[in-house]
DNA sequence: AAATTTGTCTATTTACATTTC
DNA sequence: GGAAATGTAAATAGACAAATT
């Protein structure tokens, strides 16, 4: 078991020693899962009281290191040390990249019909003046309109126009929640949901799942230890194990919400290209939900617009921190984005892109046939299991090597316990089919140990 | 002096004190810069040691409410109980707006054949891509081409693309500091500093003017006091009391920052119609500052583009902040900000602007010419100080009351002190002249109590 | 200039809730 | 099912630093 050393006498105890784990979890000496002394014990060792132990784990916990569970003991996070974002900045680009979920851009239809109809020298000058946070109420009526799509009938002044789903739930973490506070999610969840949160001090308490999806019983359970303000969920497919709730499930999870009163966050932004696009948690909780529906996953990922329906209060609220955080989203873009969901081009650019994906995806079938994987027609990556000689992270490396990017389980993991070893392969990365079936020809020899 | 009465025994002592002051505030029982019973004062008051108190009004400052000063004793913050923010969307508009400073949009260019030139089929399919969050090359570029009309040599590598300057700011706050980290600005600042400051948890420092700006030597005495982090400052032009730094002022103030390792963050958005735009902090200190250049100011406040120069290894994280909070800043939109830098249509609608606001000023000084107050030629807004006879508060009550909106300097203030009572009155916030004379003129007749 | 006042911060104390065995 | 183990959180204690008188 972890022992330490030394401190640095010169600074606080309680920050010394949050130092001290902080470097032998970056050094490898302190691994996913392993559990920490008690703060009896390091008490003891360190010479102060429990207390101050209690402090030290929870500016680790703070910083992203430590997961403390009453009556079991303090466990190093599953994902400790990792920087958990869509994008990592300080990472090179490779050349076939099935990390990032990217919209099939060569897919997309072509806008420019679009502007020149919109975008008249009148209406544009319009769209440059300074406008509502919350959005203009044309914008919000089409927005209101198109969640029809997916089974929600809301008024216009409980839509929020945001600058894309990451952005509507940054919003949501930085207006509703304190810093401090307690999110339920899934035990493996959407990365820009673990970023969001981390930027915003919350803490994300993970609720284990099975092939149904979150399990209720255990998110009553953690509700029942801890104040949970507000559960985040992945919408009609569970992002990244591409699981799907059934009917009695989600209504399960609905009882638990109630009694508990959570906040419920469904970010849909993957329901885009679903077939039966009414199948989320948001349809059984329809006034009290935050419901997110992002459209880059289906077309024009560059033009950053998201709809985001929420009860009115609420909706005032996300909208003051658009306000706060950037005045407002560039009209000019959610006029685009309007026109094409009024216009049909949508809907159009959906379909090609849903005949893409699924054809993606059965190149991907053909080549894994012989590994464990979970895949749906209509989603845009698969989750493959690693034999038992692969740990999703030495993979990632031995991938990067050779130019592909994969991303590892436990990139998504939320708490103490480290996930099934998988990795999440993107078929939607790479514009190229081509070279698709080349990277995933690659990959499966990789992943068989044949190279 | 206040006196607590009774408070809710069911909740921490801590919580349910703070509370009772928030209610206190609001009601009005506590008046800005009142003070309060000192931390041993109030723990014999209410039976607990002064640790306890000294929580209960770290709680509370938390909140905006209390401002402590060692040695001195713990005020009521100035703008206790105001939201601060550029827009509160929780204030119905008024048809006569000189509280928000927006930019003249009738005077903005026909951005048509900006779109037509750039946007063809084939350009617009790869700005619809995901995109790096920095920005692309070629508009970091652009933006790093720019920023040589404001006497600053950067590289493109230095250049981050934000949604606009508000944008910028909140993400430095967010990116670049941790909650509970101190920044010091001016005493009267900008609001959206105040916003973005408050939704990341810092804490602001006032630190006193006099006509030629910030004193350097209150700065150094308060970070003698305190760590501070960073100086946030508000360019060519100060926003809002309008007084431009003298070059001494300005050197006087780089020793400071030098001295005490201070990150300068320079929010130059003001500066754009400037004439001698290279008259800020930043060309002093180049290679160390965040400098801020907001376009909105100029032309297309739509767009949101602003381009923020910063050292590689800070524009990497703020560059990391854009990720997580939206991903990438709409590409189209820097597109077209890209190509209205390089054609020079942005020059010629910065001119036109500018005359524009001269004319405006002119206006102002001819209504207001049996008052004092403070105005520039290049400047969108006055800064009226008020007779004795004047609460600014009261000012702004009266005006909303004949459908007219000013600011009062409360809202700008930072720190414990009462401000001078003034308002800041926006010339830009209605498009017609013909209208803002009228509101001039009413406006003036009202702080005359002509009416 | 020294004593006093005032706020700050880390570590301790103590009562307590949950989980495990 | 009761005792033990484990983490939590409010309030206390006390040394300290800055400002005032």
């Amino acid at each position: 078991m972890w022992k330490i050393n030394a401190f640095d006498m010169s600074k606080p105890i309680y920050l010394a020693v949050a130092d001290v784990i902080e470097n032998d979890v970056l050094a490898g000496n302190l691994r996913s899962g392993e559990r920490m002394p008690t703060h009896r014990k390091l008490a003891d060792t360190i010479g102060v009281t429990p207390g101050t132990v209690n402090r030290i784990y929870q500016e680790a916990a703070r910083r992203g290191l430590l997961t403390a569970v009453v009556g079991r003991g303090t466990f190093v996070t599953a994902d400790a040390g990792r920087k958990s974002s869509i994008m990592d900045v300080t990472k090179e680009e490779l050349a076939w990249d099935m990390g990032i979920a990217r919209p099939l851009t060569v897919a997309d239809p072509d806008l420019w019909p679009v502007i020149r109809k919109t975008l008249n020298k009148r209406r544009l000058l319009d769209l440059m003046r300074y406008s509502d946070p919350q959005g203009l109420p044309e914008h919000r009526a089409a927005g209101a309109d198109w969640l029809t799509r997916f089974g929600l009938k809301v008024p216009p002044q409980n839509i929020v126009i945001t600058a894309g789903a990451q952005n509507a739930l940054f919003l949501i973490c930085n207006s509703l929640l304190k810093a401090g506070e307690r999110v339920a999610t899934d035990n493996l969840t959407f990365t820009g949901m673990k970023a969001a949160a981390q930027r915003n001090g919350l803490r994300l308490e993970g609720v284990p799942m099975d092939s149904a999806g979150m399990l209720p019983d255990e998110l009553d359970a953690l509700c029942r230890r801890h104040t949970i303000k507000a559960l985040y969920v992945s919408g009609r497919i569970q992002s990244p194990t591409n699981c799907e709730m059934p009917f009695t499930r989600r209504q399960e999870l609905r009882e638990v919400i109630r009694k508990h009163g959570l906040q419920l966050v469904e970010n849909d932004s993957y329901g885009l290209l679903s077939r039966a696009p009414d199948r989320h948690l948001t349809a059984l909780l329809p006034d009290e939900s935050i419901y997110i529906a992002g459209l880059s996953k289906g077309f024009a990922a560059g033009l950053r617009v998201a709809y985001v329906a929420a009860p009115p209060g609420i909706a005032r609220k996300i909208a003051q921190g658009v306000a706060d955080t950037m005045l407002f989203v560039p009209t000019v873009n959610a006029e685009i984005a309007s026109e094409c969901l009024r216009s049909g081009l949508a809907e159009a650019a959906i379909l090609t892109k849903r005949d893409m994906v699924a054809r993606r995806v059965a190149m991907f079938r053909k080549i894994f046939e012989n590994h464990v994987f979970e895949c749906l027609d209509e989603c845009m990556f698969a989750w493959l299991k690693l034999p038992p000689f692969w740990k999703g992270l030495d993979l990632e490396t031995e991938a990067a090597k050779r130019n592909m990017r994969v991303m590892s389980s436990v990139r998504f993991a939320v708490g103490p316990t480290p996930p099934v070893e998988a990795v999440r392969v993107s078929l939607a990365g790479m514009s190229s089919a081509v070279d698709l079936r080349k990277a995933l020809t690659s990959l499966e020899r990789l992943v068989s140990k044949l190279v």
